[in-house]
DNA sequence: GACCGATTAGGACAATTGTCCTAATCTGCA
DNA sequence: TGCAGATTAGGACAATTGTCCTAATCGGTC
């Protein structure tokens, strides 16, 4: 199997020194001493640190995807699903305490240089807004879905940049809490819409 | 007086360009470039780049101060100076859809960086945080006024971040008019929280 | 007009950046 | 064993980085 090893190596090394450094700190002699390769011999395997950027956000994407399904696969309830993403706060709570959300950190870090794969960077987020959209839909909120999601987004966002701010796990938890409430009034939200409605 | 145009005019110019870019990716010939004064002739007002950083941090903190000191003068109701502070995502939406908050992407960035002024810029967050808890405080919620602010602080990030990735300025009039609706069921269940405590 | 310190321009500096090239080594097939 | 292609190390490269130095220019005071 053709540079497996090496190939995977360096995206992998790219990807944790993307999310710990930022995109535009990571140095080539960076990701070199991190894979132990020697630092003009990238070309061989990419044609640019854009080319290693885009690779990343590609398994990015592709991570994102298989853990969406498996939410879905883990529980038939979208209550159940969306508490799974609400849970990442928690669960990665040391990283974005040090590093913030891979997501939102690497997407407003593009955007402010304007960098041509910033498209595909807030394509992550599309992600998670359009899975969480369906959720919301089927939890009988057809009509306000994508803004559900959206702010269920924004609220994740904020909590992990004061986190990283103040490096307060606490507050995680709290917030979390708050937003698995929030969630409740939702789902008794949508049985009210649905009486309404039918 | 002394220095008074160059200097300035290196923050000011700095100031802006750590806001657009991120300061790892502003150089002396960028800040050189804005002023039109000679890159080696920093060092005569700032001996190292971190030195600007500081000096723009500590204007970014007066004029914070200055800020919310107006607010408080603008009307004596705690619920309108928090509403002020709502609406600086609609005044600034703009800028917050190209570049993010100057406070959240900065405050991350330096964290991320390990940057010996990440205190400085994390007291900017502290700033609106103390302020905001101090009129929720007013508003009757001794008991949970920093968690308000915090919960309030971390909204707005949300917005901004996602506002910046997705460039989309009607979600953000959305989701403040969604904070505003929280704020008056705030002050709704603060004046039950005077009813029950004394 | 002479002199002073403050301010400036311009360039030197070593280190680092992303990129590219060449020669050596490895690997698997004939 | 010998050969071809994939993979590697190592360094060259021009440009840029933050830093520092020196010489020229400025403004105001005797």
């Amino acid at each position: 199997m053709t540079g497996r090893s090496t190939r995977d190596e360096i995206v992998d090394a790219s990807d944790r020194l993307f999310y710990r450094r930022g995109y535009g700190e990571t140095s080539f002699a960076d990701i070199a001493d991190a894979v132990g390769i020697s630092r003009g011999n990238f070309y061989h395997h990419f044609k640019s640190k854009d080319a290693i950027l885009q690779a990343v956000i590609e398994v990015r994407l592709a991570e994102t995807k298989r853990m969406l399904e498996a939410w879905e696969r883990e529980s038939g309830d979208p209550a159940d699903r969306i508490r799974c993403f609400i849970r990442i706060l928690i669960v990665n709570r040391a990283d974005i305490g040090r590093y913030g959300c891979p997501v939102g950190t690497l997407s407003t870090e593009l955007v402010k240089m304007n960098h041509a794969s910033r498209g595909e960077a807030v394509a992550l987020f599309s992600l998670f807004r359009a899975w969480l959209g369906r959720q919301f839909a089927a939890l009988g909120r057809k009509r306000d879905a994508d803004a559900l999601a959206m702010h269920l987004l924004a609220m994740s966002q904020g909590v992990a940049t004061l986190a990283t701010a103040f490096g307060d796990e606490a507050f995680i938890r709290r917030e979390v809490r708050r937003m698995c409430d929030w969630l409740d009034s939702c789902v008794a939200g949508s049985a009210i819409e649905r009486n309404e409605g039918e």
